[in-house]
DNA sequence: GCCAACGTTGGC
DNA sequence: GCCAACGTTGGC
């Protein structure tokens, strides 16, 4: 069982359509090192829901992975914005998830509150200039970050 | 909306 | 393989 952190923009999908989907398909990554995270994740893996491009960028709640990397469909369909021509129903070159909402929280936990928590020192998220859209979150920084988790 | 930092593309 | 140009990300 692994723990991640995962973003999204609100305004395209957030914690509000998650929850209201219940599981939904994590899709349009198009980036390597983010893709080769997918591929690793596996079901019953937990994972933050991270808010970011908005107004006030944070953690917002948590899911569950319940379907292990598989071929994004998104990437076959030329009619879809995450359309990749150069991918191929053999040889696909993206992946996705399905998730599962399990909580939204009752207020965000902001970046800069994150930006404060000490063992969060090593989160890519944290590192100037990071652009790494999901990650690996160890151990010991998810019960940091969960510590820390508003209760209002 | 701005813009710095980043990843990808493609000519050479 | 280099690297300039470009498009995107995402905090502010």
């Amino acid at each position: 069982m692994a723990y991640w952190l995962m973003k999204s923009e609100p305004q395209g999908f957030g914690i509000d359509h998650l929850q209201q989907r219940g599981i939904a398909l994590w899709d349009g990554v198009r980036n390597y090192q983010a893709r080769n995270f997918l591929r690793q994740m596996q079901a019953g893996d937990q994972a933050l829901f991270y808010h970011s491009n908005c107004k006030v960028p944070g953690i917002v709640g948590l899911m569950t992975i319940v379907k292990g990397g598989y071929p994004d469909p998104t990437q076959f369909n030329p009619e879809h914005r995450y359309y990749d021509p150069k991918s191929t129903l053999d040889q696909p070159r993206w992946t996705g998830v399905d998730v599962e909402f399990v909580e939204k929280w009752s207020e965000i936990l902001p970046l800069s509150a994150l930006r404060d928590i000490p063992e969060l020192e090593d989160l890519p998220l944290l590192q100037k200039g990071s652009r790494l859209s999901l990650m690996p979150v160890t151990m010991a920084q998810w019960h940091a970050i969960l510590a820390h988790k508003p209760n209002a």
